[in-house]
RNA sequence: AGUCCCAUGGUGUAAUGGUAGCACUACAGUUUUUGGUACUGUCUGUCUAGGUUCGAAUCCUGGUGGGACUACCA
């Protein structure tokens, strides 16, 4: 045997949640012949979120950790809704997680075995045409309290369907023209027995099939049955497929007696976790494409979208996320997780590889009236205080500098330990230096901060040990470089937008989700660290380059997450 | 109210009949050349009423509360 290999992302311990635990028991057990096989089985109609993160890492990761296969499984039954575009991004999100499918497979796939076990179950008097329009179909469908009546085709020749079903197929009709049903119990109390709909026609070509069809199967005449042809032992979903977990048994049973059965023992079993909801996220869909098509943000990887390119786009890393899935957890409660939880997660992953440069974001002159004219110092600064192994760069200091002016107050508190007239403060990396004063302009605004520096005082000095309450970063006018920062406050205002948005959801949008900073300057060494690499900019939060810096000197930075700025709570 | 599912601090999650623990949040403190980080401490919890048991968050029953299901979506 190798040496195991270590799984760094989650070294924290845990216990085995509930599904890991089924799936242990059915190992012990020697269901399905001692293997395991999961799917991820997006529908390619939308880019990849955050919620789906947490279905496909659980997916993939359970795979992995019982030396099972998962499959990456298109669920694509509705061409009207679907397109390659997805597809796409969809496997591009998946493998920026560093999931691994074993195959990609399509639901198409399975067109022609699925159609002929529909025809298989109308032979053996399990399905029906319904030539009924939609409406007459829902109204003989009764209430969760009612039950329903049964069709009037419902005992129809079984010559009679197969012709028609071959009609549904053949293009002849119109869409909505009749419908293909399982014959079950119309009064049967979980409502998804009363004869469902298992093919519709639909007209609109198909994405990988084009026209070859026109008869689609629904989602549950497709999933039970690809999970089965495919060999999916652990079928794993959200809590909201619960009602159909007893349909999907049925039909793998009829599946196991039927042409298509299969030659092993393996025989797909769904179980149900608790999708994600975060505070001040929208994870539906159609809303997310709503956003998308009314422009209300820039595209499906705005920054401020839960979409996984979004979150990639603004910087959050992929060891950040599975370090949140995996704190969360998987129950069959339906949770609604605070988004500090996910922050907190990307903030102690950054800390460790985000390396630190100076940026100021609103800046104020800040002069050094005794500093030799023109003179330029090169100070070293230390890459990440967390990685002894991360290095040094040099940044130039001058006695012309910029400061942040929320870094000053001309009249301070007595906890305020940053700049004020007659107050020592350190120049990080640098001299410790005395405020002297500040000039204003006409309408009291300040202009301009001055102050004397200690020449002993410089990092390394013996003087330098002297004990200053407060360390301030800095930039030297004349050779930082102009930037341009992003900062990303919540897309929405409210809590629960998913709870409140009983009318319209985008009047829960939050004007102020997008603040663009235009007069920032960086150290020049941030220039160089480029697009795909994490900077704490000091104090300020951590930040990347956005992929739209343009070519002009500017550079566009996208705030990834703030840090703690227990000052502006003290007040 | 028909069927099904769920209920542990403010939030999320452990404890699988035997000391209710962890993370986040909040608050307080220590260290610190980032008011960051790190570390320490504090506050706060088993929905309710019965039952079984030497012993119940855990098992049983009733209640309460929340959710899913009534698409030719998935």
């Amino acid at each position: 045997m190798t040496e195991k290999m270590t799984n760094e992302t989650s070294t924290e311990k845990r216990s085995l949640h509930f599904i890991e635990q089924a799936i242990v028991a059915d190992l012990e057990a020697g269901k399905n012949g001692k293997k395991i096989q999961t799917r991820f089985p997006p529908e390619p109609n939308g880019y990849l979120h955050i919620g789906h993160a947490k279905a496909f890492i659980l997916d993939f990761g359970i795979a992995a950790q019982y030396g099972g296969t998962c499959n990456l499984r298109f669920d694509d039954t509705n061409p009207e809704k679907e397109d390659t575009e997805y597809v796409d991004s969809i496997k591009e999100d998946i493998e920026w997680l560093g999931c691994k499918w074993d195959n990609i497979f399509y639901a198409s796939d399975y067109f022609q075995q699925i159609w002929d076990f529909a025809v298989e179950l109308i032979r053996k008097g399990h399905a029906y045409v319904d030539e009924q329009p939609a409406q007459a179909i829902a109204d003989q469908k009764g209430t969760p309290t009612e039950p329903g009546q049964d069709s009037p085709y419902r005992n129809r020749p079984v010559e009679e369907s197969l012709e028609l079903f071959d009609k549904m197929n053949s293009g002849e009709l119109e869409e909505g023209a009749m419908v293909l049903r399982a014959k079950i119990d119309m009064t049967h109390s979980n409502m998804h027995f009363r004869d469902p709909i298992i093919y519709r026609i639909i007209k609109t070509p198909h994405h990988r099939t084009g026209t070859a069809w026109n008869a689609y199967p629904m989602y549950d005449f497709a999933h039970g049955q690809s999970d089965y042809l495919e060999g999916v032992t652990h079928s794993l979903c959200t809590l909201e497929f619960e009602v159909h977990r007893p349909l999907y048994d049925y039909f793998v049973e009829l599946m196991k007696n039927s042409t298509l059965a299969r030659t092993d023992e393996r025989q797909p079993r769904q179980i149900e976790f608790n999708r994600l909801n975060l505070t001040y996220t929208v994870m539906s869909k159609r809303k997310l494409l709503t956003l998308v098509q009314e422009g209300l943000v820039n595209g499906w990887d705005d920054p401020r979208m839960p979409t996984l390119c979004g979150y990639r786009r603004r910087g959050y890393s992929p060891e950040s996320i599975h370090l949140f899935i995996d704190r969360i957890g998987y129950t069959k409660y339906e949770a609604l997780n605070d988004i500090s939880l996910l922050e907190s997660a990307v903030r102690e992953d950054l800390n460790k590889r985000a390396t630190r440069v100076s940026g100021v974001l609103n800046p104020v002159k800040l002069t050094i009236t005794n500093y030799p004219e023109g003179q330029v110092e090169m100070m070293e600064a230390v890459n990440n205080p967390e990685d002894e192994n991360g290095g040094v760069h040099s940044i130039p200091f001058s006695g012309q500098l910029w400061m942040e002016r929320e870094d000053f107050m001309e009249d301070a508190p007595k906890k305020f330990f940053r700049m004020t007239p007659g107050k020592e403060v350190r120049l990080k990396n640098a001299y410790i230096v005395k405020c002297t004063g500040c000039e204003k302009d006409a309408n009291g605004e300040i202009t301009e901060i001055f102050c004397e520096y200690d020449p002993n005082t410089k990092s390394g000095m013996p003087d330098s040990k002297r004990k200053v309450k407060g360390t301030l970063h800095w930039l030297s006018r004349e050779h930082c470089i102009p930037a341009e920062v992003r900062l990303y406050d919540r897309l929405f205002k409210v809590e629960n937008p998913g709870a409140e948005a009983s009318e319209d959801f985008r009047t829960l949008l939050n004007p102020d989700s997008l603040k663009v900073l235009k007069e920032c300057y960086v150290e020049p060494f941030a220039g160089s660290l480029g697009i795909g690499s994490y900077m704490q900019f000091q104090r300020l939060g951590y930040f990347t380059l956005d992929p739209d810096t343009n070519k002009e000197g500017r550079l566009i930075f996208n705030r990834t997450v703030g840090l703690r700025d227990t000052w502006s709570k003290k007040k």
